[in-house]
RNA sequence: GGCCCCUUCGUCUAAUGGUUAGGACGUCAGCCUCUCACGCUGUAAAUACGGGUUCGAAUCCCGUAGGGGUCACCA
C-alpha cells in the first residue's frame, strides 16, 4: 500500500463520445460528483473515444452540453484542461503504446496476428462443443510483433478484489480471457487506457456501474503487472427498465436531451437519479445538488437495480416548478422552452400561409408544442400490411432509422424515408400519411419532412414509439 | 450455458438482531372547490421460498428460486 498521507480525492466519468448523453452518464456522474465535492475532492470529465468508427466530435459536444445542463462542473476534462491531461483519450495514444510495449517486455501481454475470421471460427466451435468462450491462446507462445495485444493472464490461480459496497469478489483466472489491449488500428481498448489513464491521472476511487464488476479481475491484474497500486472500487447498482432489464432506448427516454426537450428542469432530474441508489437519513424526497453532496455517503448506496419509472420524475419536477419559481420565472421559463424566439421562428415559415387569424395559429401548430398527440391505432396502419407482427417490426425499423439519423433535417429526413419506402416496397403516400399521424396526431400538417425537422428527432422519436406502444396493445 | 452481482409494498426506498416493518410516488376514498389541478386527510399494499444460528431474524449463515450483468479488435 502507498503511504498513509492524506491523498487527494480523485474520481472520474468516462463518457463514451459515441452517440446521445445518456442518463445513465449523468447517474453515474452525479454519484462521482458528490462524492469528489463531498471529500474536497477533484471530479474529472475524462472522454474515452478510443473506439474511432463509433466516436464523434458531436457527441462529446453534446454530452458536454448536457452535463453542464444537470449542473454538474468538472474540474479538469478536454475543455478547460487541467494538470494532467489531455483528457480525450484519443490524444494519449503515445501513453498507451509506451505502456503496453512495458508488458510486453516484461511477458504479461503478447502480440497476435490472428484474423476475426479465426476468432469466429473459434468462438463457434466452443459454443458448439458448449464451452466457455474466450481467445484460445493461439499466439500466445508465438513472438509476433504486430498485430494486436493481448494480456497474458495467469493460467490458475483466482482474483480477487474488494467492492466498498460489496466486499470482496474472487473470480478464478481461469474464467478471465486473454483482453485485447491494444487494437490493430494502435487505439487501445477501455480496459487498458482506463488503467492506464486513472494511474496517471491519480484516479483514487472508480465510481461506476455495476456492468464492470465481471471485467475488473482484467484490471486488477493489469495494476499488479504494471506494479501500481489499484484505485477503490464502487459498483452502482444500474438503472433499469420496467422489465428489470438494464435501461435502454427501446424501453425507455434515456437520453438526457430528450429530459431537456421534453420538459424536465435539470435539478428535478438530478433529484430524481439521486433517489435511484440512495435516500436521506431524515426520509427528504427533495434536494438541491449541494444538498445531496453533503448528505452523501457510500455507505448508503442501496444495492437493489432501480426501476427508472417516470412517475415520481414528474411529480418531483411539479414541485420543483410550482414550489421553486415566482410567477415572474415561470413566465420567463415558459417562454425559453416552450416558445422561444428559435423554435417559432421554424414553425412560423411552416403554419404562416394557412393562417389568417392569428388564433388560427394554435389550430395548426397545436402539435409543435403538445406533450402527446396520440390517436387511433387505425390512423397509422397499413392497408397493405394487414398482419400486426409484420407491421410492428417495421415501424421498429423505421423508427431505428429516424433516431440514428444525423443530421436531422428536411433533406436527410426525405431521403430516409423515400430509402426506406423503397426498401420495404412501400407506397411513399401511404407510408407518409402513417408517419404524419404517429407524429402530429393530424391527418392535415405542413409538409412532413420540414414538420419532422422542427419537431426534431427527439420529439419524433418520443412520439412515434408511443405509437407504436399503442399498435401493440 | 459458465462466472459474478442482486432480492422489503406496483415503483423508489427506511429500518445496520428486539418497530404495530416507516416514508415517498402511484392507486383508491374523503375534504377543499363552479370544473380540473394543486393542497390536505385517510385507505389498501412488502420482508421471494426453505432450512439453520439465536431467548429473539427483514437483518447473520446455507440452500433453492427469481431477476440482472458479463463472456468483442464497444465502452
Amino acid at each position: 500500500m502507498s503511504s498513509s498521507k492524506a491523498q487527494e480525492i480523485r474520481v472520474r466519468i468516462g463518457p463514451s463520445p459515441t452517440g446521445d448523453p445518456h442518463v445513465g452518464t449523468g447517474y453515474v456522474s452525479l454519484f462521482n460528483y458528490a462524492f469528489a465535492k463531498q471529500q474536497g475532492g477533484k471530479f474529472i470529465l475524462r472522454i474515452e473515444d478510443t473506439d474511432q468508427k463509433r466516436s464523434s466530435p458531436e457527441s462529446e459536444q453534446a454530452i458536454l452540453d448536457s452535463l453542464k445542463w444537470l449542473g454538474i462542473n468538472w474540474d479538469e476534462g478536454p475543455d478547460i484542461g487541467g494538470p494532467k491531461g489531455p483528457y480525450r483519450q484519443s490524444e494519449r495514444l503515445e501513453l498507451y503504446r509506451e505502456q503496453v510495449q512495458k508488458l510486453v517486455d516484461s511477458g504479461h501481454a503478447y502480440w497476435c496476428t490472428c484474423t476475426p475470421e479465426r476468432l469466429a471460427e473459434v468462438r463457434k466451435r466452443q459454443l458448439a462443443l458448449k464451452q466457455p468462450t474466450g481467445y484460445d491462446g493461439h499466439c500466445r507462445e508465438e513472438n509476433h510483433t504486430a498485430g494486436v495485444v493481448r494480456l497474458r493472464t495467469p493460467q490458475d490461480g483466482q482474483t480477487v478484489f474488494t467492492d466498498a459496497l460489496r466486499g470482496e469478489i474472487k473470480i478464478d483466472n481461469s474464467e478471465v480471457d486473454d483482453q485485447v489491449l491494444l487494437k490493430s488500428d494502435g487505439f487501445p481498448t477501455y480496459h487498458l487506457a482506463n488503467i492506464v489513464d486513472d494511474h496517471f491521472m491519480g484516479i483514487t476511487h472508480v465510481i461506476r456501474g455495476e456492468e464492470w464488476i465481471s471485467s475488473t479481475p482484467k484490471h486488477i491484474l493489469l495494476y499488479q503487472f504494471f506494479g501500481w497500486d489499484a484505485p477503490q472500487f464502487v459498483h452502482l447498482p444500474l438503472l433499469r427498465n420496467s422489465d428489470k432489464s438494464k435501461v435502454s432506448k427501446r424501453k425507455n427516454p434515456v437520453s438526457l436531451e430528450y429530459f431537456k426537450e421534453a420538459g424536465y428542469l435539470p435539478e428535478a432530474l438530478l433529484n430524481f437519479l439521486g433517489h435511484m441508489a440512495f435516500s436521506f437519513q431524515d426520509g427528504r424526497e427533495m434536494y438541491t445538488l449541494e444538498e445531496f453532496v453533503q448528505e452523501f455517503k457510500v455507505e448508503r448506496i442501496s444495492l437493489g437495480g432501480p426501476v427508472f419509472d417516470l412517475k415520481k420524475l414528474l411529480w418531483l419536477n411539479g414541485r420543483y416548478l410550482r414550489e421553486k419559481f415566482s410567477d415572474t420565472e415561470f413566465v420567463s421559463y415558459i417562454q425559453k422552452q416552450l416558445f422561444s424566439d428559435n423554435y417559432l421562428n421554424q414553425i412560423i415559415p411552416l403554419v404562416k400561409e394557412r393562417v389568417e387569424k392569428s388564433e388560427d395559429f394554435l389550430e395548426y401548430a397545436d402539435f409543435f408544442f403538445k406533450a402527446s398527440v396520440l390517436t387511433d391505432p387505425a390512423n397509422y396502419s397499413l392497408k397493405s400490411i394487414t398482419e400486426k407482427r409484420p407491421l410492428i417490426k417495421l415501424y421498429e425499423a423505421l423508427i431505428e432509422q429516424i433516431e440514428a439519423l444525423r443530421p436531422f433535417d428536411k433533406d436527410s429526413l426525405q431521403a430516409t424515408l423515400r430509402g426506406f419506402c423503397e426498401a420495404e416496397g412501400l407506397k411513399t403516400k401511404e407510408l407518409f400519411m402513417a408517419i404524419r399521424w404517429m407524429v402530429t396526431g393530424k391527418k392535415a400538417t405542413p409538409p412532413l419532412f420540414e414538420t419532422m425537422a422542427v419537431l426534431g428527432r427527439e420529439r419524433c422519436r418520443t412520439r412515434m414509439r408511443q405509437a407504436l406502444g399503442e399498435l401493440k396493445k
